[in-house]
RNA sequence: GCGACCGUGGUGAAGUGGUUAACACAUCUGGCUGUGAACCAGACAUGCGUGAGUUCGAUUCUCAUCGAUCGCCCCA
C-alpha cells in the first residue's frame, strides 16, 4: 500500500524548495528595511476568531474552513489567513499599548478546503505584512509600495496594480442600499450567482463575468458618487502620493474584496506570463478600521497585505526558464583508490569548517562516475585526490564550467578556494 | 460544490481483448582499472493510478474511487 499525498497539497523539493525558501527571506528582509518586525501566530485558532473577523458571510469561512473539535471539545480551525490570528496576537499580547503603528510581517501556512488548480492549493504559503494604529494614507501608501517594490525586487518587472477604494463604513453603507436599488427589479434575470450575491453581498456582483450580467452592471451606480468628501480625499491622497514614487497603477472600480473587513483602499497585484499563464492576484491587501476591534481590541486603523508565494514562485520559474536557481555546492571531492577515501573525507570536514558547501561519494567509484556525480551536484569545481597527490599534498582542482585545471598544494587550498568561489559568487550576483 | 478532460517506468511517451508492454532520454555495468564526450555490448515496468465487475482471458470494455489539469464559484 503505498500512500497517497493529499488533495491539494504538493512536495516541494529541489529548486522549488530552495526558490520558496529565497522568496521569504528576500521579502522579510526587505520588509526590514521598512521597519517591519517578524510575528509568528499559531497555525490554528478558535474558529470563532475567523467567522468574526474574517465574516461569515464570505466564502472563506462559509465553505472552505479545515474545521474540527479537538479532544478537549474545542471547536478549533486551520487558519484560512494569517491578519485574524496577528490582530488577536495583538489583542492577546496587547501590544497596542506600545508606540503606533505596529509593523508586523509574517510567513505561514494557511489552509482553504477549495478545489485544486494550478496555482492554488489547499494548504499554501503566505507572506504578508500589516501596519496597525494609525489612519493616515501615508502608511497605506508605505504599505502597497512595500509589496510592489518587493515584487519588483524579485523580478517582475512588468506589474499590474490594480486599486480602488470601498469609502468609509457609511459612504459603503450607502452604496450598497444604492446598489440593492438599482439590481432590486434587475436581479431576476441575472445569473443565480447574482441572485445569490443580492443576498449576501451585493458588493461582488460588480466581480460578475456572465457578459449578459456585464452590460447590466456598466450602468449601476458607481462608488464614486457615494463617497463622503472625506474618503474622496483620501484616496486621493492616497494615488497622488503613489504618483510621487512612479508606482503605476490601474483604478479598477469593479475591484472588491472578498473578505468582509475591508474599507476604504483596496489593492491586488497581478502579473501575467508571458506564455499567458494567468494565476489571478498573486498578492491581494487592503486597509481596514473595524477588525481590532471586532477581536476585542481597541478601534484603530490598519492596512496589509497578503502574498501567494506558490504563485509567486511558479510565475518566477516561467520568467527567469534556465536561470531558474537550483541547489549547488561549491566543491565536490574525487578521490581515487581506498587509500585515499579517508584522506579526502577528512580534508572535506576540514573544509565545510570554513563553510565551504563540500560534498563527495563515499563508495568507490570511477573517476568518470564521480564527475558525472559533481555535475548532477551541480558543484562549481571538482577537485582531484588520487595518491600520487595524497603523497605531496597537491591537489588537482578542476573549474568544471570551463573545464580549467590547476594543481594546488595543500597549504593554498583554503586561500585559493576563497579567491575563486568568492569570485564565483559575485559574478553570479552580476 | 458543479462541468470538462486525463492517469502507462526516473522522464517523455507508443500501443493492443490473448504467449516477451514499442521507441527515446536518463541511469547502471563492461569494452577504456586517473577526468564530464562519442561509439559498441548488456541491464532496467512481476506492470499500465486504486478497487470491483464483464470475459476462457483485461493494461485495453463497464462501474466506482482517488488524483492531476482546465472552466465556473471563490481566492493568494
Amino acid at each position: 500500500m503505498e500512500y497517497q499525498i493529499q488533495r491539494g497539497t504538493y512536495d516541494a523539493y529541489d529548486e522549488e524548495a530552495l526558490n520558496l525558501k529565497k522568496l521569504e527571506e528576500i521579502f522579510s528582509s526587505i520588509a526590514s528595511t521598512y521597519g517591519y518586525n517578524y510575528i509568528k501566530t499559531p497555525t490554528y485558532e478558535q474558529t470563532e476568531l475567523f467567522t468574526r473577523s474574517v465574516g461569515e458571510s464570505s466564502d472563506i469561512v462559509n465553505k472552505e474552513m479545515f474545521t474540527f473539535l479537538d479532544k478537549g471539545g474545542r471547536n478549533i480551525s486551520l487558519r484560512p489567513e494569517l491578519t485574524a490570528g496577528v490582530m488577536r496576537a495583538i489583542v492577546t499580547n496587547k501590544l497596542y499599548a506600545r508606540d503606533l503603528p505596529l509593523k508586523n510581517f509574517y510567513c505561514g501556512n494557511v489552509f482553504r478546503y477549495e478545489r485544486p488548480q494550478q496555482g492554488r492549493y489547499r494548504e499554501f504559503l503566505q507572506f504578508g505584512v500589516e501596519c496597525v494604529g494609525i489612519n493616515n494614507y501615508f502608511h497605506d501608501v508605505e504599505t502597497i509600495s512595500l509589496g510592489y517594490k518587493s515584487l519588483k525586487f524579485v523580478g517582475f518587472s512588468h506589474l499590474i496594480l490594480k486599486i480602488n477604494t470601498l469609502g468609509d463604513e457609511s459612504s459603503r453603507e450607502n452604496y450598497k442600499i444604492a446598489l440593492r436599488d438599482y439590481f432590486k427589479d434587475k436581479i431576476s434575470c441575472m445569473c443565480p450567482d447574482c441572485q445569490r450575491r443580492f443576498e449576501t453581498n451585493v458588493l461582488r456582483i460588480l466581480d460578475c463575468k456572465v457578459e449578459e450580467d456585464q452590460k447590466i452592471i456598466k450602468d449601476a451606480p458607481k462608488i464614486n458618487s457615494y463617497l463622503s468628501q472625506e474618503a474622496k480625499d483620501y484616496f486621493q491622497n492616497v494615488l497622488d502620493l503613489l504618483d510621487e514614487q512612479s508606482i503605476e497603477y490601474v483604478i479598477d472600480d469593479t475591484l472588491v474584496r472578498g473578505l468582509d473587513y475591508y474599507s476604504q483602499v483596496v489593492f491586488e497585484y497581478h502579473y501575467i506570463a508571458s506564455d499567458g499563464t494567468n494565476l489571478g492576484a498573486i498578492g491581494a491587501g487592503g486597509h481596514y478600521d473595524n477588525l481590532l476591534s471586532d477581536v476585542g481590541g481597541p478601534k484603530l486603523s490598519s492596512v496589509g497585505f497578503a502574498f501567494g508565494l506558490e504563485r509567486i514562485n511558479a510565475l518566477l520559474k516561467i520568467i527567469e526558464g534556465e536561470k531558474y536557481e537550483k541547489p549547488n555546492i561549491d566543491l565536490y571531492i574525487i578521490h581515487l583508490g581506498e587509500e585515499t577515501k579517508q584522506y579526502s573525507f577528512l580534508l572535506m570536514q576540514e573544509l565545510r569548517e570554513a563553510f565551504f558547501k563540500v560534498d563527495m561519494c563515499l563508495e568507490e567509484k570511477s573517476i568518470k562516475s564521480q564527475l558525472k556525480l559533481a555535475i548532477r551536484k551541480n558543484a562549481k569545481f571538482a577537485l582531484i585526490i588520487g595518491s600520487e597527490e595524497m603523497q605531496k599534498n597537491c591537489f588537482n582542482l578542476k573549474n568544471l564550467n570551463t573545464q580549467e585545471q590547476i594543481e594546488i598544494s595543500y597549504e593554498n587550498l583554503i586561500d585559493k578556494l576563497d579567491e575563486v568561489i568568492g569570485l564565483g559568487d559575485y559574478e553570479d550576483e552580476k
